[in-house]
DNA sequence: TTGTTAGTTAGCAATACTTGCAAATTAGAT
DNA sequence: ATCTAATTTGCAAGTATTGCTAACTAACAA
């Protein structure tokens, strides 16, 4: 994503108006690798704007969708997050705390379907689920009771 | 997935009720490569057996999954895909017509994520998109007008 | 065959996430 | 300061899925 100031510029040369509730959404996406939730973001706004409304966060954040400047992913959790990254880049999910990194794959662009030849692939996704460091490191400190009711839903 | 008979038998030895409802959607999901959703597999149990509920389709198909006959897609369509194929494959999914193939895909676990190596990885999902043969050979047959006027959504 | 009962189904309410809509507001140009 | 098209809000509505529970029934035993 660009920065809030050339994202500016970009909707103001669309005939888009520069409000306080977008300045405040680009703000918070900018360099924000958490992969936010509409709802994430719409809670860290209130904070800083009373009374900008969840629609207004969902209708900022679908613009800047079709802008090219977020990429949207879907992880099969019920809410879409939203990534500021738009570089080539893929996702590792913890299973256990859920959040998500971004990471790179090497070959990534070279893989194909093997038994599908007459697919055209335009984009390749990876994801890749397992444990981040943090919540290994905490699994070999805690007992196995514990871990039991930690890994509960 | 196991066959209908195959699976009657598991769910009878885990104390569980070989009911129609339940043996008509076995033999749905047999074989079925369609990638349905909960309400296409109930659009087509009702024709077959009118006032079977989509209720009981989404708890038998939850059932499944949990037994580890059914894989859980999710391609951030708004509905779970429900895949009885649980060989270790990916998809490919077509972004014209919307159709997933199920597809093999030679050094996917071997993949790892390039600069996180802490991250313990434990699964590796592909999705490809693009457009499959169907769709691309009717792409040069149709005129622009005609592709554009297709693919507004 | 009949009775018993634990497991199952159906239907509706409820939830979660997201969008449609219309009235009120406001950024940016004149 | 005024104008106007763009924007924000709040709420209703839509979609996908689950929670709840009364009514039903498969499976088993006598």
């Amino acid at each position: 994503m660009h920065s809030p100031a050339e994202l500016a510029t970009q909707f103001r040369s669309m005939g888009r108006k520069l409000t306080p509730q977008r300045q405040l959404i680009f703000s918070l996406l900018h360099n924000n690798e958490t992969h936010p939730t509409a709802e994430n973001l719409y809670g860290i706004a209130s904070a800083q704007m009373p009374g900008i409304s969840l629609r207004t966060v969902y209708q900022t954040l679908n613009e800047l969708a079709e802008m090219g400047e977020l990429q949207l992913i879907d992880l099969g959790e019920g809410g879409m997050r939203f990534d500021p990254n738009v570089d080539d880049h893929h996702h590792a999910v913890c299973s256990v705390c859920g959040k998500i990194r971004d990471v790179h794959v090497k070959g990534a662009a070279a893989l194909k379907p093997n038994d599908a030849s007459d697919f055209m692939v335009s984009d390749v996704g990876v994801v890749f689920r397992g444990k981040c460091s943090n919540c290994e490191s905490r699994a070999v400190k805690r007992s196995p009771v514990l871990q039991a009711k930690v890994s509960k839903k």
